[in-house]
RNA sequence: GGUCCCAUCGUCUAGUGGCCUAGGACACCGGGUUUUCAUCCCGGCAACCGGGGUUCGAGUCCCCGUGGGAUCACCA
């Protein structure tokens, strides 16, 4: 599931949320070439794992069931036998290759395809045992159709322009459109929020509903979100991510639907993060963007490090499941909350949490030669970098490794020295963790535990 | 090409005729706090697509251009 889809999915749910509806999940599967082994499942695990499970679906159940339109084919028949009977439909045995033919034709004119009606003609018709498909016969009157759109307002298209689209297919299958106008009509559906691509089918879905004499739903077309570097809509080419593949990233599922919801919605105030409930509070037709909106992967990323340092410690670590380096799996659950509550000011997404937390479960071995090169920098050419460690692990040595104890024994031992703290802790910083950049430093060294800091001060004191 | 839609900083956006010298946020660039990184704080850069109207007054309303997008299937 794209981000896009799952963002007319949210809209859907946040809409049926503040309004006190219900929010439905369809199946749309009649083309049975396209299907695709376990796409249910990964559509149903996404919206759950994204905290936007539907009120009724294919897992959840309900009245207007089943929610699988493979599964309600009787009744797609039963309709169209309904409207073949009084002549909004009618039956068409042209050849794809015919078809095919005609729209070439219609290309080269520069006009758009319409069906020629050969198959309307009485001399024309088929036998009816042969395959052959439902054509809805497009009415000459009225000279329009319309509706009032949620977000773009009053929309209107000439039936002229219109195609004698196929309802049912040659396989007894129907089109999204017939099935979609049927369904939505079982299942008393009152609102449609969809993709703007929508847009041009929609007369198309009216005149169905009229057919039937059945009251459409209100429509609203969403502004459709586009990939990060063209305008192009958000595809797989443009670096477009599964839902599911955001998650493993460690992104939270409340920093997805704040930013998603700002993809083409704001409530009018500089609000720029939003809890949930805010969301569902907060959230009308009337203040969805009508242009579309570009998908900006660094400030989802700004948006998730800010939920993350807002989160309650314990709450964080019940999220990091799953997201440790190799190394801490024999750390106790203590352990890590400690370390987590280091590095919380520093994770943008969960992912990061290995490269950000290795050096507190595994030794670091100064394979990378960043402790040997900055050993040979100018920055340690009045005091090596030896002697800071040496005189380090001396004042060290003795201590109960309280933040408060390493300070005092560790500020006090730089003046004297006569070199800055930000020496001598950039030193003692390399040699115990391996890395230039850390969390604070007594924070650091408290963690670790005397032993592991004085057997990592010897390691570095013997490799220089 | 036909039909339809859209148009404010690089990006997400505020703006519903005077509160606009166009606001906020991300990103970026400075500065401060600090033992590093990060956080946090302060500051800066940066936009109404163009042209005509309407109006005392237009980013806001209308028209025409221009640009971008969607769609034109027995796919959804």
């Amino acid at each position: 599931m794209h981000v896009g889809g799952i963002r007319s999915a949210l809209f859907n749910w946040l809409w049926a949320r503040h309004t006190g509806g219900v929010s439905v999940l369809r199946l749309e599967d009649t083309d049975r070439a396209r299907y695709v082994e376990g796409a249910p499942d990964q559509i149903c695990d996404s919206l759950e794992a994204l905290g936007i499970k539907p009120d009724e679906g294919p897992r959840e159940g309900g009245k207007y069931g089943p929610y699988v339109q493979s599964e309600r084919l009787a009744l797609y028949a039963q309709h169209a036998a309904q409207l073949l009977e009084s002549g909004a439909l009618y039956r068409c045995w042209c050849s794809p290759e015919r078809l095919t033919k005609l729209r070439a034709e219609a290309q080269a004119a520069g006009v758009a395809f319409k069906y020629d009606r050969h198959c309307l003609k009485p001399e024309n018709h088929g036998d009816e045992s042969a395959p052959h498909v439902l054509r809805f016969r497009t009415p000459e009157a009225p000279a329009s159709i319309g509706w009032d759109d949620a977000v773009r307002g009053r929309l209107d298209f000439k039936l002229a322009d219109l195609d004698d689209f196929v309802a049912i297919k040659a396989d007894t299958y129907p089109t999204y459109h017939f099935a979609n106008v049927v369904d939505d009509h079982l299942m008393e559906i009152s609102h449609v929020l969809r993709a703007d691509e929508w847009l041009p089918s929609t007369p198309k879905h009216l005149l169905l509903f009229a057919a039937f004499n059945w009251q459409p739903p209100t429509y609203a077309h969403l502004p459709a979100v586009l990939g990060p570097n063209g305008n192009k809509k958000l595809s797989k080419r443009d670096g477009a991510q599964s839902v599911q593949e955001y998650l493993d990233e460690g992104y939270l599922p409340e920093a997805l639907r704040s930013f998603l919801a700002s993809l083409g919605w704001n409530d009018g105030t500089t609000q720029e993060v939003y809890a949930t409930d805010e969301l569902i509070k907060n959230f009308t037709l009337e203040r969805i963007q009508k242009s579309p909106a570009k998908f900006d992967k660094e400030r989802l990323t700004w948006m998730n490090g800010l939920m993350i340092r807002q989160m309650d410690l314990d709450e964080l670590l019940r999220r990091t499941d799953g997201f440790w380096p190799p190394e801490a799996t024999n750390s106790s659950l203590d352990y890590r909350r400690q370390v987590l509550g280091l590095v919380q000011e520093r994770l943008k997404f969960l992912r990061e949490l290995p490269e950000l937390t290795r050096f507190f479960f595994a030794e670091p071995d100064y394979a990378d030669g960043l402790l040997a090169a900055e050993a040979a920098s100018d920055r340690y050419a009045e005091t090596s970098l030896r002697d800071c460690l040496a005189a380090a692990r001396q004042a060290v040595e003795n201590l109960d490794f309280s933040e408060a104890s390493l300070e005092t024994a560790l500020r006090p031992l730089a003046e004297a020295m006569g070199v800055k703290t930000g020496l001598l802790f950039g030193a003692i910083r390399l040699a115990v963790t391996g890395q230039k950049s850390a969390p604070g430093l007594f924070e650091t060294l408290h963690a670790l535990g005397r032993e592991t800091v004085l057997r990592r001060l010897d390691k570095a004191l013997k490799q220089l």
